[in-house]
DNA sequence: CGTAAGGTTGATCGTGTTCAACCACCGTGG
DNA sequence: CCACGGTGGTTGAACACGATCAACCTTACG
């Protein structure tokens, strides 16, 4: 029983059948665990199999310039790489945030599952339209919003995320990542996100002490950041 | 005869047999024109039909606070919103760009010819993929390239999505998009959109006169922007 | 003609960057 | 045991890129 998490992660999105759900869990797949800022996959590398995240974080950067790019995160229950069993050259380094558990699934296997079930490959293909709608988020969040709710918004749905898989307890939930990775991921400077912040403390809206954040007030940091969850599912 | 871009945009990507290419040419569909700034769907709209670009330009844009951010163009042969087949509404305005034809082609006949054929459905699974990439690409655009950058990346990402539907000619290409569109593309001010677009006219780089762009140096272009072209297919 | 839309220009303003320093924490090795 | 070096976080000051405001020009079109 290797991937729990992903396997309710896909019947959170498309309904599985018992069956459905038995040939996913028995598809052969191997854990491993990754240390922080480990590289899964780099960029450009030919994938000849897949990961899942079973525990941790994991994030795809890329270099652009002479700065670093954050174009995802991946929580437990995704499959960041799913989309190189069709298109296999990464186009991005696939990173470890925090000390993490991810499981392998070979390509060959997956294909073979899939070629024999439409359902399951829509399924699947299911789950990397939800990719693609997290990254027209970004696109938004990134051209239009100011550093305030740009930072709020990656929270938000950080823990939306999370929550679907179980990993949110009265509002609060493990966050591994330093300020440089969400400058990274906002295109902001890693100084004006400590005071961006700050200024989100200062609101009362989270706290962030250690690797936890506390979000006090949901609807009104929801509002700051203009956050609808209705794109994850 | 209804998609011939299509059918060959889709053949670029993931070869197809004449037998699947006489299917697609097959599906039912009905042509129309659209004109200038309409819309074709709206945000949270649930489509029963997938659109396919004909002639002219689409682009896909929300509202973000107090303005308007542009996350996809569509040129000839690209399908906006075939990903509405597995998750139906709308996340986004779906809008004409200058004067253009597009065609429809209903859900369920689509639906049908993809529940019997695994491969039509991986070329069609590819076909979102690209557009995935695409996105993913304007994510680093946004996040962490400066303005002149970000406009030439623009520039040279639809000139090189143009060339793989044969509309460029001795790099000169239509281009029906004003300062505007570019500015919410981009996620500037209208009126730096104009100083880039000057400097990259003073440095022989581009000539856009009216709807006509004519790339001038492309490699000079393409190192300003650092654009690399293989994410497109 | 009159009006609207797109484009262009100049001046001023502000958000976020850059540079630099300092602090707290923590694991390591002398 | 403490000195140390590294990482992440915090703060202040100066700077710069791009936004904003406002005006004017050109062109297209009714």
């Amino acid at each position: 029983m290797p991937h729990p998490k992903f396997i309710a992660h896909l019947q959170a999105i498309e309904g599985l059948s018992d069956d459905e759900r038995r040939q996913i869990a028995a598809l052969p797949s191997t854990l491993r665990q990754v240390s922080d800022g480990e590289i899964l996959l780099r960029q450009g590398e030919d994938a000849s199999r897949c990961v899942f995240v079973v525990s941790g974080f994991l994030y795809q950067a890329r270099i652009v310039g002479d700065r670093s790019q954050i174009l995802a995160f991946h929580v437990p229950g995704n499959m960041p790489c799913l989309h190189t069993l069709l298109v296999s050259p990464m186009d991005a380094d696939l990173v470890g945030l925090g000390p993490s558990i991810v499981g392998y699934v070979a390509h060959s296997p997956l294909k073979q599952l899939l070629d024999g079930s439409i359902h399951l490959t829509r399924a699947f293909w299911r789950e990397t339209l939800i990719d693609a709608a997290i990254s027209r988020q970004w696109i938004a969040r990134l051209g239009a919003q100011a550093a305030l709710p740009k930072v709020a918004h990656l929270i938000c749905e950080l823990a939306a995320r999370l929550a679907v898989v179980g990993l949110v307890k009265n509002g609060r939930f493990q966050m591994p990542m330093t300020q440089r990775h969400v400058a990274d991921a906002c295109g902001l400077s890693i100084v004006h996100v400590n005071r961006t912040i700050q200024e989100l403390r200062g609101r009362r809206l989270i706290a962030w002490e250690g690797s936890e954040i506390e979000l006090l007030q949901l609807d009104e940091l929801r509002a700051l950041a203009d956050f609808t969850p209705d794109y994850l599912t």
